[in-house]
DNA sequence: TCGCTGTCAAGAGCACTGCTCTCGAATTTG
DNA sequence: CAAATTCGAGAGCAGTGCTCTTGACAGCGA
């Protein structure tokens, strides 16, 4: 991004950026078991010379999930083509489910379990609510109807949806909540293992749901079958 | 259970339920970063004795995770009052929150990203079943309705129900797996910290979804609000 | 240009982990 | 009773996150 004045700063930038590709690697190969010791080793430094970039091992997860969320949001982003809000929910559950295929291990550490002793700081929640928000703009851009809500759900959709910059009526809201949490619980089985046996590989299932979800949430052009 | 007929096998039978009790414990307390060495150490024996009962860390999680698979199929299947369909779901999808709730890091066992070198054994099939047969036959108490699918699904889905002793339709199947999915995807949610700062506590919204799913399936008494 | 100051990599070391091996002691089996 | 099996304890190996100290280098003002 924004080259550093000194040659320092520079230098500084690029070992941070070296340091966590090389920790991406391998968490994309050597399972999840992100080492700082051999992050450093395959950088050829020594490990306590990575304390200085990275005050401990948390800081580095930190960091990384940082940057999950913002590939992701990207990604999601990017795929969204504008136009029939039932194509947009189309592409960007694709997309979501497509780079969470892509980056099975940067998923988890977003998604997943959270680590042992690791607790997420509040630089997370900004990137991590790039998706929903797309997806809440879909229902809003699509001037999707009110439902009835219990009292309770009621008052927290609403406070969330003060705090945006658009607001679809909160039935809406809901009904995004939900397929939102449909979407990455789908996700999450499939690449979880919940699914062996039954709907994997989860293409034809995946699409299927995302269309039942586009009709719950009340998209044109997604009609729910007979039943 | 069967009490072993020498001293020797009730001692080890009892050892080793003591071992994953502690276990259990150390899971509950210290987060999720299992210790064998501490395990050990809070039993009162040495680290290296412990092998004599589980010949690995991943043997000990295993058992773990076999056993929470059980003790969750236990709750849900004792929480299923019968009779009417629409109220063996709330119940039973209430149950199965509840565990998750009340035991979040054996649900992180079970549910959550996968643990970094290890690999679910065939074992855990069995027990990880039990919920979803005890939905399926739901849906088929209810009798409720096929709906069109898309090929490829319909495929997997019939695959999986030849498998067991009751068959409701193909479209029933699929819906039943779409609510499955979004039952424990809003738990995880919930459990791992995504839902904060929006459906935080949950409960209103687990309800709520709960209720849209039982009329995706299609469960009699269910309706679908307005829009 | 010299010298100061802040930054950096390196190494040793601590407490911890999973796991293996060996060695006596206890217990079950023949 | 003797042989075979099982078990707990201890030492030890290779790995981990993290801290502290040491010495080298770069950037700055004088």
């Amino acid at each position: 991004m924004s080259a550093g004045r000194t040659a320092r700063e520079r230098a500084r930038a690029e070992v941070t950026r070296e340091i966590k590709d090389e920790a991406r690697r391998q968490l994309a190969t050597d399972g999840a078991g992100l080492s700082l010791r051999a992050v450093a080793r395959s950088l050829g430094m020594v490990s306590s010379a990575l304390y200085r970039y990275f005050p401990s091992r948390d800081d580095l997860l930190t960091a990384l999930i940082i940057d999950a969320y913002d590939a992701l949001g990207d990604a999601v982003e990017k795929a969204d083509p504008g136009g029939a809000p039932i194509e947009r929910w189309r592409a960007v559950c694709a997309a979501a489910r497509g780079w969470a295929l892509a980056h099975r291990h940067e998923y988890a550490l977003i998604y997943g379990s959270p680590i042992p002793g690791y607790q997420a700081p509040q630089d997370t929640v900004g990137p991590a609510a790039r998706v929903p928000l797309v997806l809440i703009d879909i229902a809003h851009a699509a001037d999707v109807p009110d439902s009835p809500l219990p009292d309770v759900l009621r008052e927290q959709v609403v406070g969330v949806l003060a705090t945006l910059p658009i607001a679809p009526p909160p039935g809406a809201g809901a009904r995004v909540l939900i397929a939102w949490t449909q979407v990455f619980g789908m996700i999450s089985f499939e690449l979880f293992g919940q699914l062996v046996g039954s709907a994997d590989p989860a293409d034809a299932f995946f699409g299927y749901a995302v269309d039942r979800m586009a009709a719950i949430i009340g998209l044109p052009g997604a009609e729910w079958p007979t039943p």
